[in-house]
DNA sequence: ACGCAGTATATCGTATACAATTTGATCGCC
DNA sequence: GGCGATCAAATTGTATACGATATACTGCGT
C-alpha cells in the first residue's frame, strides 16, 4: 500500500499531538490582537503557559514562523511578527492576485446551501459590528476574515485554502499595526455586494468588487515608511 | 526599536542554525527525484546522515511537512510525500490561478538585464535537454522549475515567490509519480514563447501561453485513480 | 500448515540536561 | 559623572534520556 495513503484523509494528523493546539491558541491570540506585534514569546513562558516542555513550545513557535505570524531570530527568540510596510503591501498584492481566481472557482461550484451559509456569516458579522466591547471587536475581526476563508473553502482547493488562511491571518497583523480607522466595518457591505454579484451570476463584477474591497482595506492603512528612525533622528527632530 | 526590525533584511535567519541546510538538502533530493515518493525518512537515519541529533532531524522533517514535501504520520514517522491524483490536480489548478498574475507583475517591472537572464536560463535548459545521463536529467528538472521561480522573483513579491517555490517543488513530486513521457522537454519551447511574448509587450498572450503551458504539463500525467488496490485485488486480477 | 497471541524491537513523542550566546549589571577607571 | 570591561543571569541551541506506540517476530494451538 502507499505509505501515506490514509494520511491525506484525516486532516488533523499533520503535526505532533500536543503542538497543534498550542499553535492554534497562539495564532488565535495573534489574529484576535490579544498579542501585539513585537511581543516576545519566550520558549519557557510558552511552555509554562501550556504546561508542556520547551520542546513543544519551540515546535509551535517554529510552525508559526512558517506562517509568517511569528519571527524567530537566531539566539534571540521568537516575537509576534512585526510586518514592515513593504511586507504589508506584498500581502495585499498577493490577495488581489489570488482572491479573484479563488472567487471564480468558488462561484463555479457554489451550491444554494453554501450561499445560504455565506449570507448567514454576513448577518452574524453585521450583528457583531453593532455590538460593543472588546470581545465583540475580536469576534468581528475573525468574522470578517471568515468570509474570505469560506470562499476559499468553497473553491475546493485545499492548497489555495491554506494559503488564504496565511494571508488572512497576516492581514490581521498588518491592520493591527497600521490600521487607522478603528472602524473596520467599512468592508462589511462590500462582502454583501460580492455575494449578491455571485448570486446574480455576474462573475466579472464579483471579481471587480473583490479587488476593490481588498484595496479599500489597504487604503485604510497608514503605510508610510516610518523608517524606524535610525534612532538618531528619533530625538533630533 | 522594533524587535524584529533587522530580521527582515537578513534572509537566512528564519530557522535554527543547523536545520536549514538539512531541510534544503532533503528538499533538493526530493525535487531532483533522488528520493522517491513514499520513501521513509526516519528521524534517526536523517540525524545520522547529517551528524546531528534527532532533535534537528525532526525539526527539518517538520519544516518539510509544512511545505507539503514530506508527510508525517503520528507515531509512524515521516515519508516523502505521495500526492494523490486529487492533490496533483489542486497543485496545477493553483499554478494556473497564480502564475498569470505573477507573470503580469513580473512583466510590469522586468528590466532588460532580467530578460537577458531569463534567456540565459532558457539556453542552459536547452543544453541540458540535449545532454544524456542522470545528472543532466536532474539538472534539467531544476532548470525547468527555475524558469517559473525566476519569474516569481522578478515579480518582487516575496510572499508569492515563496508560494511558487512550494508549488514548483510539489509539482516535481507529482511528475515523478504520475509522469508518462520521460521527455519533460516538451515544455521547453513554451518557456521561450512566453519570454518572447513578454518582450513583445503582449501580456495577454504571455498569460495565455502560461496557462496552456501548465495545462500541457498536467496533460502529460496519468492521473487516473489508482485505488491503491485493497491488496486483495492486487493479486486476484 | 495456518492463524492467533504474546513478546521483542524499533521508532516516535516528550521531557530534561548541558553547552553556547546574548543581555543586563556591577565594578573600576578616566 | 560618564564610559568601558568583565562578569552574572537569562535565554536559546543541541543533545541525550525515558516513556509510549506501532510493527515484526516467535511460538503455540488447532
Amino acid at each position: 500500500m502507499t505509505p501515506s495513503a490514509n494520511a491525506l484523509l484525516q486532516a488533523d494528523d499533520s503535526a505532533d499531538t500536543g503542538t497543534q493546539q498550542i499553535r492554534d491558541a497562539i495564532r488565535d491570540a495573534i489574529v484576535e490582537r490579544r498579542l501585539a506585534p513585537g511581543t516576545k514569546l519566550s520558549e519557557a513562558d510558552v511552555g509554562n503557559l501550556f504546561n508542556v516542555s520547551r520542546t513543544l513550545a519551540r515546535a509551535a513557535l517554529q510552525a508559526l514562523s512558517y506562517e509568517g505570524l511569528v519571527s524567530v531570530e537566531k539566539n534571540r527568540g521568537a516575537f509576534v511578527a512585526y510586518p514592515s510596510p513593504d511586507e504589508a503591501k506584498q500581502i495585499f498584492a498577493a490577495r488581489r492576485l489570488v482572491e479573484p481566481g479563488i472567487l471564480r472557482e468558488a462561484a463555479a461550484r457554489i451550491t444554494p446551501s453554501q450561499i445560504q451559509h455565506l449570507r448567514q456569516l454576513l448577518q452574524e458579522e453585521g450583528r457583531l459590528i453593532s455590538e460593543r466591547g472588546q470581545t465583540a471587536r475580536r469576534a468581528e475581526i475573525k468574522a470578517s476574515g471568515d468570509f474570505h476563508l469560506t470562499l476559499a473553502s468553497i473553491s475546493g482547493n485545499a492548497i489555495m485554502q491554506r494559503f488564504m488562511e496565511e494571508l488572512v491571518a497576516r492581514s490581521s497583523l498588518v491592520i493591527a499595526l497600521y490600521g487607522q480607522s478603528a472602524v473596520s466595518s467599512c468592508g462589511h457591505s462590500e462582502h454583501g455586494d460580492i455575494v449578491t454579484a455571485i448570486e446574480a451570476g455576474d462573475l466579472d463584477r464579483a471579481c471587480h468588487l473583490m479587488v476593490h474591497h481588498i484595496s479599500h482595506i489597504e487604503a485604510d492603512l497608514d503605510l508610510r515608511e516610518r523608517k524606524s528612525f535610525g534612532l538618531k533622528e528619533a530625538f533630533s527632530i
